[in-house]
DNA sequence: TTGCATATAGATAGATCGGTCTAATTAATT
DNA sequence: AATTAATTAGACCGATCTATCTATATGCAA
């Protein structure tokens, strides 16, 4: 009896084990382990583990970028504190898992970016995407006099995406929450008009 | 003929080799091949790979600290300019090698911390090692009144470093310059009085 | 010099890696 | 219903991984 698993399923679970353990460190053994899928199916998906890997990158980035966009079109906030309450909510999602797991789009870049050229180009179009949304919300707000304008839209989206992903880092470096304080902290300020 | 390889050669080349393919993406051979030592020297020197790398990681900081050190204590600058002065110059380090290699905290703790309990470990102490410079330099800035005090220094610190971590990643993540120059026009902000 | 610890060399081992292959099953098409 | 295409299953393969093992060479102390 044969079993059929949707492939995001695949995709979701990997983004997971990724995410978790990181791409080298993690086996198409323990993928197939982890997803019960067999090995002719998966490399029935997928053409080899790289694909595989930046299919898992892409979907991650679009579903990020979807909540992103949900939190940043939130009614009843202006934009300043539309973007404070993601970053709210983002980093919440790291204490929640004991700061365990990073945002993947980081762990690929440093282990991949720059190595392998399939996935420099996937590190560097999923970044732009990522950063996307916050580049416009970030824009209205200085327009509508609610950010400061201090830096060009494009140059503090940069800084404060920079800023979120490097306190990711140092809170699993220690496996602490102080970095995100310290990194809210800061972000109130990057924005204060 | 035997020959004698001093362990700190070793290590520097294990070092450039982690910080730019990654740790589990670099085997034991290439590091055997590059180093020109042999296998049998190599578990001589080190118990296992892992006590290589965590070997690897705490010279990386000694040595780190040291030159932010010799930065931070540079005469004839305020507090703030040696701090813009260190970032400039660390920045710049990256530059002049293509983006294609990151700091190796950053490296190792993406790639195992939360992990493996030694990793762990080490990432939390030379996380806590490479930061105490700055945050005694930002404290003596704001005591002399060239640093504005919005942040107490070690939240300051947090944030600052955080954000040159974050630049890091941003900038291998599509190999150019522009993360590191919004991360030094937003230091510049943040230090400001 | 003798004796012992240390360092070097490189063959070898067992486990695991990513990936292929054939056969069986299921789905789609005519 | 018959035929073809797509999917699933899992045995299998060569390459590579980390680590050990034995033998040889070297440094040092008595």
């Amino acid at each position: 009896m044969n079993i059929k698993h949707s492939k995001e399923d695949v995709l979701n679970k990997g983004m997971m084990l990724f995410r978790l353990n990181g791409y080298h460190n993690t086996g198409t053994n323990e993928i197939l382990r982890e997803t019960g899928i067999s090995r002719g199916s998966f490399y029935n998906f997928f053409k080899d583990k790289d694909d595989f890997g930046v299919q898992v990158l892409d979907y991650y980035t679009m579903s990020t970028t979807n909540y992103i966009n949900e939190l940043l079109n939130k009614k009843g906030l202006n934009a300043k504190q539309r973007i404070v309450h993601l970053f709210e909510i983002f980093t919440e999602s790291y204490t929640k898992v004991n700061y365990k797991w990073g945002c993947l789009l980081v762990g690929m870049t440093q282990e991949l970016s720059g190595i392998n050229e399939l996935f420099t180009q996937a590190t560097g179009r999923n970044f732009e995407e990522l950063i996307k949304p916050l580049t416009i919300c970030i824009q209205q707000g200085q327009e509508a006099g609610v950010i400061n304008k201090g830096q060009k839209p494009r140059a503090m989206a940069l800084s404060i995406w920079g800023s979120y992903n490097g306190a990711l880092v140092l809170m699993k470096s220690g496996l602490h929450q102080e970095p995100l304080d310290a990194f809210l902290e800061n972000l109130n300020k990057t924005l204060k008009v």
